[in-house]
DNA sequence: AAGAAATAGCGAACATCGTTCGAGGTTATT
DNA sequence: AATAACCTCGAACGATGTTCGCTATTTCTT
């Protein structure tokens, strides 16, 4: 059973997540602290990957026991929520950027779109984390905030975030997953392996698929991104449209 | 470093994955074939979760010593591609469902997403395999055929594919995540978790995400779900219309 | 000032994991 | 019969996350 998963103390882990972090009345004091732990642990994942970071690791960056680590977190699946609140916080809040709530939401999914490349692990993480942060909480009303006096429910709001957020997810670890990554290097193991299966698959089985490799679709190219994002804008655009042909509506609510 | 991440011999996985598998011209009968002892990996997830999967749990239960299985899959990354080109083989094909692209889409997308609230795991294993097998392939041929005669480029099929696939595996996820489920039974950790986190949020900071909370959104409910589904299709439809209403559109092409 | 309490640091150990090695047994070809 | 190829598996290797017990340090209490 891999760190991740142990249910530990829930408590624990929102107070760690939560509470201001401030020093203990009595003992020693301390010499490292929750953040540099947790930015060391970032720094290593993000030079040798997901997969090469240990807890060890981190000691060892830190110049401390391995289980020093343990008196400022309680194990490894907490290291990975930190992570995860602390890249949120990176993540420039929705509501501020310029331009109508579509604008806004464009220019987070590209930046986003940009982060995920840049930073493959998250997605990784994403998927081994289930409780939000301070940060991520932050930047969730932020994106809700966008979409004040567009009419929709907050059910509705939800679902478009979600939406947005997921055509980001999935579009970025495509590009992640991709052979060549728009870089212009074809070497190393992803090429081969996709080399290899070139002499495997069998074009008649799967004709579509082979027209479109062959037509050099490129799943980390730009121009796919903002193809799907727009149809998605625009999916969302003419719901608030219609809604608001349909009904009066009032720049704020008030009850 | 976990197995996942190992690069491995490339040529091997593809060969596990794709070469029709026959008995061995010499050397004694397999007791074990590669299905069963996918089968078994499979079964274990379901019933004890993604990270309660071990060597040693799929060889004991295939009662066999742990080593054996390194003659049938060269190790746990292998184990992983498997097991996902195996449930991918689940999925009904796009292109045998009734009614026209949208309908088509709506009823994979909702078959999905049941799919992966019966078995979170299959989010967990897409993070990690990078590598398509045939089924998965089959089956991406059968929804880049559905969208067949509908004027779009292959890069747009490909990015539509990606953008409804992406957006049921984030709602999925959510409900995954979301802490009753639906199914009524409100104990156990994560509900813990919320209830705790409720304790700690400051609901000033957050006004909104507290607000679509007290309307009682519930991240795994179907109407969410089909919110930014049917909001996506509107999207892709309207492009495809607006296409259409631009240029001819022959149903087939003919270079 | 002195003792108690609480904490930090950490080496060593534990349990578990994925994986490898090598010996011995089985089957089909030569 | 001899050989080559393969299967099985106990034992071991290396790495991981985590715990334990001890010492040292700082602060509170008296």
């Amino acid at each position: 059973m891999s760190a991740a998963e142990r249910s530990s103390d829930p408590e624990r882990l929102v107070r760690l997540l939560w509470e201001p972090r401030g020093r203990p009345a009595r003992g020693p004091k301390p010499g490292l602290t929750l953040d540099r732990i947790v930015r060391a642990a970032i720094e290593i994942t993000d030079a040798k990957g997901f997969d090469a970071l240990s807890m060890r690791g981190v000691a060892q960056r830190l110049g401390v026991g391995t289980s020093t680590l343990y008196s400022y977190v309680p194990g490894k699946a907490e290291l990975y929520a930190l992570m995860l609140d602390t890249v949120a916080g990176w993540s420039s809040h929705p509501h501020t950027l310029p331009g109508d709530w579509r604008a806004r939401y464009a220019a987070w999914a590209r930046e986003d779109w940009a982060d995920f490349r840049q930073h493959p692990w998250v997605l990784r993480l994403r998927a081994e984390v289930t409780l939000p942060g301070p940060n991520m909480m932050a930047w969730l009303d932020s994106a809700l905030r966008v979409l004040d006096g567009t009419g929709l429910t907050e059910h509705e709001k939800l679902a478009t975030v979600g939406a947005v957020d997921g055509f980001v997810r999935r579009a970025a670890q495509d590009a992640v997953e991709a052979p060549q990554g728009g870089q212009g290097d074809s070497s190393g193991p992803v090429t081969d392996v996709v080399a290899v299966l070139a002499g495997w698959v069998d074009p008649a089985r799967y004709p579509r698929v082979v027209r479109a490799i062959e037509e050099g679709v490129d799943l980390a190219s730009d121009a796919r991104f903002e193809f799907g994002l727009q149809r998605l804008l625009d999916g969302i655009e003419a719901f608030i449209v219609a809604r608001a042909a349909s009904s009066p509506a009032p720049p704020h609510r008030d009850p």
